[in-house]
DNA sequence: CCCGTTGTTGCAATCGATTGCAAAACGCGC
DNA sequence: GCGCGTTTTGCAATCGATTGCAACAACGGG
């Protein structure tokens, strides 16, 4: 087979050309300026229709200066050089998808290094995006204050902090750290195992919230108890292997997502303890594999949809010349047999 | 806060005037061109720095005819006005980003209706993306060859099909489904459920697989056992809810994705059934949730991260304008506990 | 028949970069 | 100080669209 001659994209003065009018007309018609003849409007636009012209966005955006494009952002840890692979942050991006394809804007995917999270702003300052959305303040909230400083439009997914510069959208981390602790508080636990890294400032609310619940029903809190993983499966398997060879006690575990739970899960089960038998155990963020899960799985629901809208919605403020608010979003305990039989 | 007037994008111009040189001087410079004297290069380069300049990439990319975005298009249900949900679509889209990113390209996430897939083009029309990887076929294999047929670089996740004009990467479907019938034979189930829509070609090749091996055993085929559902969760339930109620025996259920597979389960453990005991149940996909589940699924595993891999690839290898063979990747049954106890 | 209006259309500048070609600057030998 | 070969630099065209402004046609009134 002799591939056909990939012959020059048509554009636009082809179709003038073929109309006999120029180009200035044919951008008008296909613009439905009023300026332009009804008949000739119509012609032109069928002309273009039937010949499958498409206008070149490049050209158009260069020229109006403006584009129709919003980068996601989702940080990776260069030191373990990890995929994406948490869950929460697929299922975020699929709702951002939706999200930004429902209000007519075209979705940028990106990765970048979570110890350089400025480099995000290399979308908007190149003019390929209009603003960022990231997913997650990892160790660099003084980066995207910097970035907000030099008005680069940015909303991101995570706690809101004092002093903080730039949106965020994030759901209530000390009500949701806060609540796991009461579940188990009411069940009776009061060795709970934290697992979770405090240096993240979403982890560090919901530690927050954890701690608080405890001090208020005069439960003491155990050094020994709190278990500084990142948000990784393989590290969290062996620190977690780790401390129950060390024969440190512990009644209920608090995973800060589903993954580190469900991982404590397997653990656990591997060396004979029965949950929730002999330990209750709670995840965070309900995906959809927390109720599928044996057992299924407590954790705490954040509303990923509600939450990719307000992210969105937020950003489109923010490009419109306003200011946009931080949000706190709602969460709640969804309860199974994980913790209760 | 008075809002700081947000003053013009720095642009090449400006870093020539401050440079005290011509544009050309500092585009060459800026590109490493050897016709600029080194120390020239380098107080321009320094300058650019300082200033926090960024090319403009809209205006570089319609200079140069090029850009270095590819385009990811997840089809959706219009009818069900479905969201991304199913985990397969997230986890390949997430192996496709960090191969994508790997390349240097920059990727383009859409959603386009299901029905119209051809509408995915208009990315590469447009000169947004330099192609497309499209996830699935659906039921438009008749579209995509007109796509390929008029050369829009296109690259489809799917089922290798007879007189097929686009490049396709999958999985081996047929290979798939006899493994799922042959692993049913060996624990001597003989009326086994088929759950998904063979109208989907890669779904029809599963089930080619699976009736094959059927044959091969001389195990008649059951026309009540194949219960055409789509990849919803909500369809399949009712729809098994429904067979449940008409007393349809069977001892084994091969969900054509692992999320029916786990509905089956659910439904089944709800209605008194015991897993693997009562009814065995096998899914496809092999997604992380399989092995978590209640009780761990046995599945069909297929390697993701290499099909993002060879998707990319096969892109890159059409727009280097040679053409890329389909692929059809090797795929191994996962045995777990939701088929042997 | 001339002129002002209104309705259409095209010319040419523009968006922000790249690059071929001509021109300027430099070095060097005579 | 001149001529010639090398570097180094800048002018101007170009990518494919949009749009202000001027030009042109048609028309009606005086």
């Amino acid at each position: 087979m002799t591939k056909t001659d990939d012959r020059r994209r048509l554009q636009m003065a082809d179709v003038a050309r073929m109309a006999g009018v120029s180009v200035s007309t044919v951008s008008r018609a296909l613009n439905g300026s009023t300026l332009i003849n009804n008949a000739t409007r119509e012609r032109i636009a069928a002309l273009a229709q039937s010949l499958n012209y498409t206008i070149n966005l490049g050209a158009k955006n260069l020229r109006m200066q403006r584009n129709q494009t919003i980068a996601v952002v989702i940080p990776y840890d260069a030191t373990s050089r990890q995929h994406i692979s948490d869950p929460f942050f697929l299922a975020m991006l699929g709702s951002l998808a939706d999200a930004v394809t429902e209000r007519g804007y075209d979705l940028l995917l990106s990765r970048v290094d979570a110890s350089k999270l400025d480099s995000a702003a290399r979308f908007y300052d190149s003019g390929l995006a209009l603003g960022v959305v990231l997913i997650g303040q990892w160790h660099h909230h003084d980066q995207l204050n910097q970035m907000a400083a030099r008005n680069v439009p940015i909303v991101v997914w995570g706690a809101q902090m004092p002093q903080q510069l730039y949106c965020s959208v994030g759901g209530d981390n000390v009500l949701g750290g806060q609540l796991v602790a009461e579940h188990f508080l009411t069940l009776g636990r009061k060795r709970i195992l934290f697992m979770g890294d405090t240096q993240l400032p979403e982890v560090a609310q919901r530690y927050e919230g954890f701690r608080h619940a405890l001090q208020n029903a005069n439960v003491p809190e155990i050094k020994e108890l709190k278990l500084t993983v990142p948000f990784d499966v393989g590290v969290a398997r062996t620190a977690l292997t780790q401390l129950l060879g060390k024969r440190v006690a512990f009644d209920a575990v608090f995973g800060c997502s589903d993954l580190l739970a469900m991982t404590a899960l397997q653990v656990l089960r591997e060396r004979g303890h029965r949950v929730p038998q002999d330990v209750a155990v709670a995840g965070y963020d309900d995906m959809a594999l927390a109720s599928y899960c044996d057992p299924p799985l407590t954790s705490v629901h954040q509303p990923i949809q509600d939450a990719a809208v307000a992210l969105i919605d937020a950003l489109l403020t923010i490009l419109d010349g306003q200011s946009a608010a931080p949000r706190v979003l709602p969460v709640s305990l969804m309860t199974r047999q994980s913790t209760v039989a």
